[in-house]
RNA sequence: CGGGGUGUGGCUCAGCCCGGUUAGAGCGCCUGGUUCGGGACCAGGAGGUCGGAAGUUCGAAUCUUCUCACCCCGACCA
């Protein structure tokens, strides 16, 4: 399937024989910078939702990008697979993810297989009867290939679409010791890949969800067009998916007043800003604030709730809280009143234990002179102390960072921000191989389950995030490893015969010096047209050859990213202009 | 899945509320000519079952119902 890399590489083209089918009007469907200029930009065209064809120049600019992974993943030891998107449903019953993925999995209709979105199950199915001594280990295995998933709303072109593409790797270790330096690995080649990308990313650690396992770290770019929200250090010394982040925070003080507990009318009071403006009061941190969940039991009497408080100027962290008790769910609208007695807004912890386990936020530890519903609608209780009034509380983490927090080392502020994913690593451990049964024998001839790790990176997304974070009002702005080509050769007259030759030269003196050239040698179309196509295409070097130039032997030199122009001698081109290139890069 | 929106030549859209000749514009395309350093100009031309189905009506792009597709916000999810 990838048999010749550099033939993407080295491609040369004029644009007279180049499909580049640009735009200059923005396409009615897309929203997002990136998604508009690769339309725009004749890359991508779109077939149905979330899923795009890629045109020449998109696949160019992709290719290189999975080049770059191939020598990274390669550079580690990887060995490159390519394994079939058609697997039988069988194989993901196996490890019970036919049934987690449920919808977000493509199902064939008329034989028992599914399309595949990732391949644990593929892979760990090749290890099991050829990984069978600790002599084996370790393996890096991975491939570049389409992956599936039935994404519920695929949007923001390729940074989210229902077919893409995905460099999976799945490490094989004997010990855990070799999964942290297997993990190590990749996760180097990950910040070579990016780098060399050209992207501007950071990692942060992230809760790893349905693929089971322990760390895991994401490799993500700031953009607007992010789909996570993550906290940033402004010092960079601290990054976290905003699901597991974590701040300094003031506890709430311990006021010791011993007052006993009150009930009191709050009437059509139903959220903590009535309660406050009720109040007129403007610190909401003694205004726990009161949610129940459910952790659904076999049968619905076998149900057990848990009332979760945070200061009334917090929200709960529904991620965090899933990582104390798996399975849980907010209880709807029904199961509240039945249980507490009250509808949302009227919640608290007073007198609900035997039906409810109650938590609170660190914050709330020392907690008294609290106030929160009273289990009764239209009323509220004011001076509670969890010690003192709710028997059994445990405390966890489970509020949400806000902006402009503290770091835990309160030398940094945090701030709030939106990114996009491009890559994640995993240590799976042995989920996958245990439930396939991929075993090796020790030195000690002893059975052992392999212990895995696996890692992935979009490559579409990367060209998107890379669009994100490269482009102006006139188009892209291509730099570094994934420009698809390195200059614009721009002849302004193609009716000029000393004109065209010239440029022609030109084109050929850049293939010998290896040069990636994309040719502008069209004819009837303005000079205008050109150069606003030319920065609409966004490669790093503009090369103009026009007559009023050539009458000074000389031609035009445009730096994309500045905008920046100079005149170069025709006897000095072939040496420039790889030293410009050299610098822009 | 919940909410909102949009489907009219290749592209971007107007027309629809208030039904009435051959359904429009700009861009693009074709022919000829003039242009040629920031998406040129003139003249001529091709191209549309108005997403689909059913209905109301003398008459439907326009009203009604159903349906399909796509987009956005959210939910969900790597």
């Amino acid at each position: 399937m990838h048999t010749n890399i550099t033939s993407y590489i080295f491609v040369l083209m004029k644009l007279t024989e180049y499909f580049v089918p640009t735009l200059k009007e923005e396409p009615a469907d897309s929203v997002i910078p990136s998604h508009k200029l690769m339309v725009r930009a004749g890359m991508i065209r779109q077939l149905t939702a979330g899923v795009y064809s890629y045109l020449p120049l998109g696949l160019k600019v992709f290719k290189k990008i999975e080049n770059i992974v191939r020598e990274e993943m390669n550079a580690i030891g990887g060995n490159e697979f390519y394994l079939p998107a058609l697997s039988p449903n069988e194989l993901w019953h196996q490890t019970g993810r036919l049934e987690d993925y449920g919808d977000d999995i493509f199902r064939i209709k008329n034989r028992e297989l599914v399309l595949a979105p990732t391949h644990e199950e593929v892979f760990t199915s090749i290890a099991k009867p050829n990984l069978i001594s600790y002599k084996d280990l370790p393996k890096i295995w991975y491939q570049i290939q389409t992956k599936f998933r039935n994404e519920a709303r695929p949007r923001g072109g390729v940074l989210r679409g229902r077919q893409f593409t995905m460099k999976d790797a799945y490490s094989f270790d004997a010990t855990w010791e070799g999964l942290d330096e297997s993990y190590n690995k990749n996760d180097k080649a990950y910040r070579n890949i990016f780098t060399r990308s050209g992207l501007k990313f950071f990692v942060v650690s992230a809760f790893s969800g349905a693929m089971g396992g322990s760390k895991s770290e994401e490799f993500m770019v700031e953009t607007e067009a992010g789909e996570d929200n993550v906290a940033l250090s402004e010092d960079n010394s601290y990054a976290s998916n905003v699901e597991v982040a974590v701040s300094y925070c003031e506890t709430v003080a311990r006021k010791n007043s011993n007052l006993s507990l009150e009930e009191f009318h709050t009437p059509d009071i139903k959220t903590i800003d009535e309660l406050a403006g009720f109040l007129g009061i403007t610190d909401k941190s003694r205004l726990a604030k009161s949610r129940v969940f459910v952790i659904p039991g076999k049968e619905e009497k076998d149900n057990k709730y848990v009332e979760v408080l945070v200061c009334g100027d917090d929200e709960v962290n529904e991620t965090k809280l899933h990582n104390i008790f798996s399975g849980i769910r907010a209880a709807h609208p029904d199961e509240l009143s039945e249980i507490t007695g009250a509808d949302a807004g009227s919640i608290g912890p007073v007198g609900v234990e035997g039906k409810l386990k109650v938590i609170a936020d660190l914050r709330l530890k020392e907690a008294d002179e609290l106030i929160s519903g009273a289990n009764k609608n239209d009323y509220h209780v004011k001076n509670i102390d969890l010690k003192r009034d709710v028997p059994g509380i445990e405390y966890f983490d489970i509020r949400t960072v806000k902006e402009g927090e503290l770091t835990l080392d309160k030398n940094s502020k945090l701030r709030i921000t939106k990114a996009i994913e491009v890559g994640h690593i995993f240590k799976l451990g042995t989920k996958y191989a245990e439930a396939l049964g991929a075993k090796y024998l020790d030195k000690e001839g002893k059975e052992q389950v392999i212990i895995m790790g696996s890692y992935g990176i979009g490559i579409e997304r990367i060209a998107a995030a890379y669009i994100e974070q490269n482009y102006d009002k006139d188009g892209i702005i291509w730099s570094g490893e994934i420009s698809p080509f390195h200059v614009q050769l721009i002849c302004v007259n193609t009716k000029l015969e000393n004109v065209k030759q010239k440029a022609d030269s030109i084109y050929n003196d850049f293939i010998k010096l290896g040069i990636e050239v994309l040719y502008d040698d069209r004819g009837d179309i303005s000079p205008g047209f050109k150069f606003k196509d030319a920065d609409l295409l966004g490669m790093p070097l503009h090369v103009i050859v026009s007559e009023k130039n050539l009458k000074n032997d000389e031609v035009e030199v445009k730096i994309r990213r500045t905008g920046e122009r100079m005149k170069i001698p025709l006897a000095e081109i072939n040496s420039k202009i790889p030293e410009l290139l050299k610098n822009i890069n």
